[in-house]
DNA sequence: CGAACTATTGAACTAGGTCAAACCCAGTGG
DNA sequence: CCACTGGGTTTGACCTAGTTCAATAGTTCG
């Protein structure tokens, strides 16, 4: 309904050229603490959905699905960018996280999404139903309890977030995002990180203004931590110093 | 192990004084504007392991379990509180909840605890093994299918958390906090709010100072939003004005 | 080239934090 | 029964990290 007509619909054979280095599964927003997510027997299990699957492509600043509508789907995405955003009724807006190539949207649903998903850049993504996967899991406790696992990875994701926006400074928390953008790279991000979003989306995701965000990043850059340059799509961070950066995000034990 | 040496175990048959409103299940930390969490269904499967649960009384402010505990047992609270805590290296904190009497706690683990779950007062609880839940619920899909519905209205809650913590001032943070507790308190609860934790735990929790709560709350006193005053277990908050706080809270779209 | 954005920088302001003192009990011991 | 002690709570005075407002500088697109 809502959703289909804001698509291109690419059918199951309108392969992307881009191929995102991993499709396997990994758990939204997981953060580097966090012990390696199962990958292969997932990619395998959700296999048995790609014929029922459909691919997508949705350009720049869409709407994939709205808080409160029915989660009839949950998606994959191939290659792009999305932002999944919590909005208030007076237009302040929280970013709950960004999610990259390889990674699952919306499957964290009860009946209805409690997020907005939105496309930071032209993304495509494959579609399952809902009920497939449910269905699925149904089946094989294999699957069942890997849904459980990727759960409690977001969970735990969330918690180390709620510290963050409750405790850290704002440069802790910049700092913190780079890391994690960073790790979470395709392999080889040997310091090099692009940020294909904008200041105001990081300023939501991590409870800040854009200007904040700004000055700070300046003052990595006068700091020799970072340098700044443009990439193909968005901005280009690269780490010089390492240390400093983990330094400033000082992470909580660990 | 570590854990057992802090027990008063009463052995199975040592059912305390205390008989809690609801001993079904109930997401911890669900907001109001969730759809209302499962029930009935999910006590009557977990009664599959009443055999194997242990009743534990546990005093004020002991440790249940630590951050990075293998994740042996869970636990149903049957009566007290229990504060869910993350903990930084330099000693700021976080509270990322607290659980009442009939909710579940340390069920949301991975192979390792990533909260410390600490006594907030003198507290009931019964313990499962994981492992046995775990196995029921590869057993049976609807209890497999409970979980994943427990996790994600976590996972809801922890959304609404953030936008807490990264977008609401310190007024709203607390009204919201008022409402909320008032919400979960055991029927009957009109208007009044018991606190069995204390100013630093709620400061916590909200992203705020203790000095910043009190300023709040005398605050709301002195505009006869609120009454304060001192129940049993703990202080007490009345809600003259409901409306009011309600608007002070003004919750993000619905 | 100009419109419309987004990013950057500066200056002034404030919500909350910090520090420190006063209060208010609940125990406890004389 | 009452003073004493030790913990949390309140209150006050002051301060700063980060916001707000506003102006400038790139960028993208038509």
């Amino acid at each position: 309904m809502y959703v289909s007509s804001q698509f291109t619909d690419q059918g199951q054979n309108g392969r992307p050229g881009t191929s995102p280095a991993t499709l396997g599964w990994s758990p939204a927003g997981l953060s580097r603490s966090t012990p390696p997510a199962p990958r292969r027997d997932e990619a395998l299990a959700l296999a048995a959905l790609d014929g029922a699957a459909t691919t997508l492509c949705v350009e720049k600043d869409r709407t994939i699905f709205v808080e409160g509508d029915r989660a009839e789907f949950c998606y994959r995405i191939l290659g792009g960018t999305v932002r999944m955003v919590k909005q208030m009724a007076d237009g302040r807006r929280h970013v709950t996280g960004f999610l990259l190539a390889g990674e699952l949207v919306g499957l964290d649903a009860m009946d209805r999404h409690d997020l907005t998903a939105e496309t930071v850049m032209s993304t495509t993504l494959t579609r399952y139903k809902r009920a497939a996967v449910e269905a699925l899991a149904d089946r094989d406790p294999i699957v069942a309890r890997r849904l459980r696992l990727l759960a409690a990875g977001e969970l735990r994701a969330a918690h180390e977030r709620m510290v963050l926006l409750g405790r850290r400074t704002a440069s802790e928390r910049l700092a913190h995002f780079l890391l994690e953008m960073e790790a979470r790279a395709p392999r080889g991000g040997c310091g090099r990180v692009v940020l294909p979003m904008g200041r105001a989306d990081i300023a939501d995701h991590l409870g800040l203004t854009p200007e904040t965000v700004c000055r700070l990043l300046t003052c990595l850059r006068h700091e020799g931590t970072i340098g700044t340059g443009r990439a193909v799509d968005g901005a280009e961070v690269t780490i010089l110093d390492p240390r400093a950066l983990a330094a400033l995000a000082s992470d909580p034990r660990h």
